[in-house]
DNA sequence: GTCTATATGCTGATAGAC
DNA sequence: GTCTATCAGCATATAGAC
């Protein structure tokens, strides 16, 4: 048992210190301190820093794989020869992140935040690990024709990637909220979260006009400095006023 | 010119390299090294490495500040007293941080990336800087309910939040979408993406049924090991074959 | 497998010449 | 203001006792 609870302890460590303070930001002294074991541990069972980054990837992702399949083939068996559901497509790529991070024994949302932060990371290791997630997404775009088969393929790939953004924001920034709502939004409700995201994208998919149909904006076009700015992590108005100089 | 410009070329340095490699990830040495300017500059001028990542954060959000302020001025009083358009709202909300992605000098466009990875870092003195912008989000809030009475003050918040991830993902990870899609969407044509956006987020804010309304989702509902597993950036088919064990 | 001790290099920060 | 030289500390990684 020794041994093989080391090497867990060390990746339970890694995964959750890597999902909340970054690559970088985390040495092994902390990680294994953290996970009460020796310095050199690390190095003994998986060899370099990098060599564990890849092991916390590769223990759940197996899993993860797996379980998004039989999810995928549940959807297409039930439509039978028939136009897939949009909910229902929509659902299966929203919902199986949603439901990892609502895991109560919080090993799965570890997990799910680690692989979030390891999209914002710039090691090139990291992106060579999350760039082949590419042909997967192909089905779920393959699923949205079905589900909308008037829909132009370039609308489906822009609005996937939307809905994606409102997933991948869920997994980082829910606390942003918190502060927002201040009480007001139910954040450890996960089922309803996800039912509210699949009926937001759902809307968006179905009701948004292509983009000839959009009219242009004629707001802000006037000043010569440019249109305002406001950015989802930035526009502080404290932050600002420091910023000013007068 | 000389300690001035010494400053500027630290922090479009600075800047950069944060945006790209997280601030644990970049040392004073490759900052200096970038900027051409000696290794104890970043000392003299800003005090400590800490120091500069906020000079980057101050030099620019001033001016994102004012010009966030200036375009919902506009919208409010082109509106006047009447109920203000959803999609200017929206507009407002999602376009000026897309426009500073597209400035062709590059300049604001790494600022807003720096925002964004700021976000995912983890830094204390980052958090702390950033958790300040919800003051300036309640202003959204007011002008969405103001274009949308109807509708809850809760649902408000968890649209808004979805619509700000749309956004927030779109400047860190285009990357991906440009993988996905292979050309079909132009990914240059910052203007249309804009539309599409408020077009996407828009349909989600008017069509999206209250959550009472909708059903709850029966799939993936049967399996002992509970639901598919599929997430923004990691589900990769080769990668799980990589962390498969068999 | 686990530990101590250590090698080697890089980190942020500073003192002092110019 | 800019440079060199250097400090003290921490980083990853490893060698070798147990």
């Amino acid at each position: 048992m020794a041994g093989s609870d080391t090497k867990e302890r060390i990746l339970d460590a890694a995964e959750r210190l890597f999902a909340e303070h970054t690559y970088a930001g985390v040495s092994l002294r902390t990680i294994t301190a953290e996970a009460n074991v020796n310095l050199a541990a690390v190095n003994y069972h998986f060899g370099s820093k990098d060599a564990l980054l890849q092991a916390v990837f590769h223990r759940r992702a197996r899993d993860l794989n797996r379980e998004r399949v039989s999810l995928l083939a549940e959807i297409e068996a039930r439509a039978g020869g028939r136009p897939l559901p949009l909910d229902d497509v929509l659902y299966a790529l929203l919902a199986p992140p949603m439901r990892w991070m609502s895991d109560p024994e919080r090993g799965l949302s570890v997990f799910v935040q680690f692989l979030a932060r390891c999209r914002a990371d710039g090691t090139p290791e990291m992106k060579a690990l999350l760039d082949r997630d590419v042909r997967h997404l192909h089905r779920f775009v393959t699923a949205l024709q079905k589900a909308l088969p008037q829909l132009a393929a370039e609308e489906i790939y822009w609005r996937l990637h939307f809905s994606l953004g409102m997933m991948h924001y869920t997994i980082t920034d829910l606390s942003r909220l918190e502060a927002i709502s201040q009480g007001v939004c139910d954040l450890e409700d996960f089922e309803a979260l996800v039912r509210r995201m699949v009926a937001f994208a759902a809307a968006g998919f179905r009701n948004a006009p292509p983009l000839r149909e959009i009219p242009a904006f004629a707001i802000g076009q006037t000043a010569a400095g440019g249109v305002a700015g406001v950015q989802a992590g930035m526009d502080d108005e404290r932050g600002a006023r420091q910023g000013a100089q007068d």
